[in-house]
DNA sequence: CGATTAACTTGACATCGTCAAGATAGAACC
DNA sequence: GGTTCTATCTTGACGATGTCAAGTTAATCG
């Protein structure tokens, strides 16, 4: 059941960064609550108390793959809005999809960055904070200036509007990885449908994509 | 650390429902993780295995109590649109307000009927599949309504605005919640600018409330 | 080269879900 | 009424888990 260490022997070298990639894994394929630390650290061909010296307890382990995560989404976001080639309500609209598609093909990282597990029982590392709370504004800003652009409702207030728009997506994507009633071969579909309600407003759109 | 038992000894006579409140209780207070079948034994005064006589395992015991909790919102939910003083789009309005309502005021329970921990991992149990199912089915027909009313949309796919609706109120639901940029003090203005976006289409609104 | 210290180890404990085997008492049947 | 049946409840046990305490190892720093 053991794995290699890359090093000598008793010293790893590299345990927290091989600690995360083997977590990572773990967590995709056992979920957050498959998760185990004694599990992760045999896999890893340590002892099990070893990964506590380079996290306080799960709960920072798990904020950091959330870390991590929140980081790549980052890159993805800030790709699709580099790439100028697009007219803006395609940006928009491929944003969603962007979003709903990243949640489908990583659900239990989705779940652990946006799920209860940090945020509402298991107190969220300071660290990941300062990661995930610029993720969160971005949503904001992204809405004030879809609402400077035109794109969506201008008279609503900017927050609220955003946390709608932002619930709209998490909802979704909740529904899906959850398999409530929703189906991931639909994806593009109800994401297409979501961003035809947000345009609904604006004179230039309205019909289905 | 014990409580009482309502009849002589040994039989309990009544464990079965005394276990659901008292578990209904422990969820509010610990969680979906924090509630342990030892402790609601405990609880309850009885040994802790005693529970297994009348729930097959921690699953069902949880499908048990997300039964009792969809049972009760499907009340509140028939009783918002049996009152017909209303006009359409208040009843809409109000509809929306009280889901959000009832997931903030029970957070826990909410997590439990919609959440991954009976849907993605946990296997519901059929009994909980038999009346979640029609509740699920209530949010399309609801929809089809909204769109013969002319309230919402009348293009889109009526499942997929279903979805897209539900997904709404599901995820503003969560970022409540889970306390994720979100505030349970700011609940009916969210609600109202997510009903605002709904009804955006419609001749006779779009302002806010 | 010796001492400090970070990294890693084993041992132990409490908590948890759950199975197996036995004890109890209410119900059913003669 | 007495006997048997069976649902209900009990104690005992097992393995998994998160985490603390105390010891070991080896890299680093003076």
């Amino acid at each position: 059941m053991q794995a290699i260490k890359s090093k000598s022997s008793y010293h790893h070298g590299d345990l927290r960064a091989t600690l995360l990639v083997a977590a990572r894994q773990l967590l995709t394929e056992n979920g957050i609550e498959g998760l185990s630390l004694r599990k992760l650290a045999d896999q890893v061909g340590v002892s099990r108390t070893a990964p506590y010296h380079h996290f306080k307890d799960k709960n920072a382990l798990l904020s950091a793959i959330a870390e991590e995560g929140f980081l790549h989404w980052q890159h993805i976001a800030n790709d699709i809005f580099a790439t100028s080639t697009l007219p803006l309500h395609e940006k928009l609209r491929l944003f969603v999809r962007s979003y709903l598609r990243y949640a489908v093909d990583n659900p239990q990282l989705y779940d652990l960055m946006f799920g209860r597990t940090l945020w509402q029982q298991g107190e969220a590392t300071d660290s990941l904070k300062q990661i995930a709370y610029p993720c969160f504004q971005h949503q904001v800003a992204l809405t004030r200036q879809w609402q400077q652009q035109g794109l969506i409702n201008t008279q609503q207030d900017t927050l609220r509007l955003s946390q709608v728009i932002w619930g709209t997506m998490h909802g979704i994507a909740r529904l899906l990885i959850d398999g409530i009633y929703a189906d991931a071969s639909h994806l593009d579909e109800m994401s297409d449908c979501a961003v035809a309600v947000f345009l609904q407003h604006s004179p230039e759109s309205g019909t289905t994509s």
